[in-house]
RNA sequence: UGGCCGAUGGUGUAAUGGUAACACAGGACAUUUUGGUUGUCUUAUUCAGGGUUCGAGUCCUUGUCGGCCAACCA
């Protein structure tokens, strides 16, 4: 069980309250729910809120939930895909009971056709897509019926078999359900239950000609997996009809489909085929570029498995129309890494100080904290020497008045080390400054402070003859409109070009030693992890999320 | 012009006919050797009108607004 499932009992959400009351009534002993990913493209956050919702149910109540790929459509679908969406899953924290595939019921499926077209409740059609499309009339005008509508079933049973014999090409005939084509359901008029597609299929290979559609293989295969609770998102509550319809005339097993709101995240998109055209045209670095809401991305960029959970956790699951703020994914992993991150110091943007009255040549060790909010974490060492890196933005020649970091004059704490006072600076001949000079306080170091002082400041250092240099990957939001949908053409045109940049910055040596995965806060600039191309020789990090900043926030306004 | 689904602080969820709650974001103060963390305080006539009721965010009704439905995609 997580943590963090076993805060008191929140209100339950309606799926929960659902269930809960078909357990009670002794409808049900136990549920069975499913998590039904197509695999033509990898996971990501929307899919992580299904995960978290179908997987969670059973951890919540009896039962358990399997994982299915509805691989139905063979044009898009690919093992990659499959592999990927295994491994976000388990990283993820679940387990499915059973492994899969709708491909697995094509000859169940097959079977049911010919149960329907015997039944007279089917037809193989001629038409045309575009003919077809013109009989099904609009949501406001019914259909009409089509010319191959009468055939008997015998000539229905024989035509389905040559179709499934590859008998003719692609387009040229389809199977359809008989329900009617004047229903107010747009998805009752006569839906195509098969279409012909030479195409290889990832697991059935050439064995298969023909392919059911969506809608005459989910519901079929919820209930071969007697699955109890088949939820899925609002835009297939119309799809609801014909589900029924299937799995009642069919006679089979009757699940029951239950449907929420898609999570909309802000400044991002979650279109399987917007990502793909990311990645394809080459906006993003694959898949799991660290800027991408996939499962796979988050976990480059640093976001962890329990930060993820607990952000599906917090926003809850519902039936409306929503757009959350990203905010509120940064908080859940800062939340997260605050109690786990190992705290090291890195300069990003480095200005040189000299700490003039410190010996050259000496070395001195200082004993800083690994995690304040950890108690088990220990300690460890960072050299000190008479010249040390801090930040840019941490010396300003004429400061404001509630700046309290270094400033001509002004005293300020090294993180862990000493207190020093800025007596000079050097500029450049642009006007820019280049190097400080302090002085140090002799009895004010970490922990031995006799001195009494209050300094107001503390800032972050990196000794300079023991600066490791790493790469660090800035990542700012991917797209610059808070909803991509909504905005006029293409959604490329909103792209952020300024989503990435890459520095050098100085890094305290400990930090030469982080393996790809590990996550650090590199102290008063943010979480950072090391990414899956970071080694030994060339440490590489890529920011997950900055620390929250008031200063920085009240400096805008 | 049809059908279906929705509407509660800036955002996301709660309140199951009986005091509109929680979290995030924002604001204020305190604490802090990270301007981090932590703590305290703070931000709503529940889309609108009508109705039922002792009592309505909740039930009924009308309207308004938003989303979905005319892929051989899922």
């Amino acid at each position: 069980m997580f943590a963090e499932d076993k805060k008191e009992e929140k209100s339950l959400n309606f799926i929960e309250e659902i269930i809960e009351a078909d357990l009670q009534s002794g409808k049900y002993t136990q549920i069975i729910t499913r998590f039904p990913p197509e695999p033509n493209g990898y996971l990501h956050i929307g899919h992580a809120s299904s995960i978290c919702l179908n997987f969670g149910l059973t951890k919540k109540f009896p039962g358990y939930t399997n994982l299915r790929f509805d691989d139905t459509n063979p044009v898009t679908e690919d093992t990659e895909y499959v592999e990927s969406i295994k491994n976000d899953i388990r990283w993820m924290g679940f387990e499915w009971k059973h492994e899969l595939y709708a491909s697995d019921y094509f000859d169940t499926l097959y079977g049911y056709a010919v149960k329907l077209i015997s039944k007279g409740l089917a037809y193989v059609d001629d038409s045309t897509s575009e003919e077809i499309a013109a009989q099904k009339g609009t949501p406001t005008e019914p259909g009409t019926d089509s010319p191959f509508r009468s055939r008997s079933a015998d000539e229905n049973l024989e035509l389905f078999e040559q179709m499934k014999n590859g008998a003719f090409p692609d387009g040229s005939r389809t199977l359809r359900a008989k329900i009617d084509m004047q229903h107010i359901n747009m998805l009752m008029r006569d839906p195509i239950l098969y279409r012909i597609k030479h195409a290889h299929h990832h697991r059935t290979g050439n064995k298969w000609c023909i392919y059911p559609m969506y809608d005459f293989a989910h519901g079929q295969s919820d209930s071969i997996e007697t699955v109890t609770h088949s939820i899925c998102t609002l835009e297939f509550v119309p799809h609801r009809e014909l589900y029924d319809w299937i799995i009642e005339k069919l006679e089979i097993y009757p699940s029951h489909q239950y449907e929420f709101a898609r999570r909309n995240l802000n400044y991002t998109v979650t279109s399987k085929r917007k990502l793909l055209q990311l990645v394809q045209e080459g906006h993003v670095h694959g898949w799991d570029d660290p800027r991408m809401p996939t499962i796979s991305g988050l976990r480059r960029r640093g976001y962890t498995p329990e930060s993820i959970r607990d952000f599906c956790d917090r926003i809850g699951v519902a039936r409306r129309e929503n757009m959350i703020d990203v905010g509120l994914l940064e908080f859940c992993v800062r939340e997260d890494l605050n109690k786990k991150a190992l705290r090291r110091m890195a300069v990003l943007d480095p200005l040189k100080v000299v700490i003039t009255n410190f010996p050259e040549g000496v070395t001195e060790m200082c004993q800083l904290e690994n995690n304040p909010e950890d108690d088990a974490a220990g300690m460890r060492e960072v050299p000190f020497t008479r010249e040390v890196y801090i930040e840019k933005e941490d010396f300003m020649e004429t400061p404001s008045k509630k700046y309290f970091r270094l400033a001509p004059g002004k005293i300020v704490r090294l993180k862990g080390a000493y207190i020093v006072q800025c007596e000079d600076f050097v500029k450049n001949e642009n006007g820019e400054v280049t190097e400080v000079r302090c002085t140090y306080i002799e009895n004010s170091k970490s922990g031995h402070d006799t001195t009494g002082i209050n300094v107001k400041g503390t800032l972050h250092w990196v000794s300079v003859a023991d600066a490791v240099p790493v790469e660090v990957r800035l990542y700012d939001r991917l797209f610059v409109v808070e909803d991509v949908a909504s905005e006029e053409g293409d959604f490329k045109d909103y792209i952020n070009p300024d989503s990435l940049h890459v520095i050098t910055g100085y890094a305290e040596p400990a930090l030469a030693d982080a393996k790809p995965g590990d996550s650090f806060q590199f102290l008063r600039k943010g979480y950072f992890a090391a990414d899956t191309e970071s080694t030994n020789e060339k440490p590489v990090f890529n920011r997950t999320v900055t620390l929250r900043d008031n200063w920085a926030k009240a400096a805008v306004s």
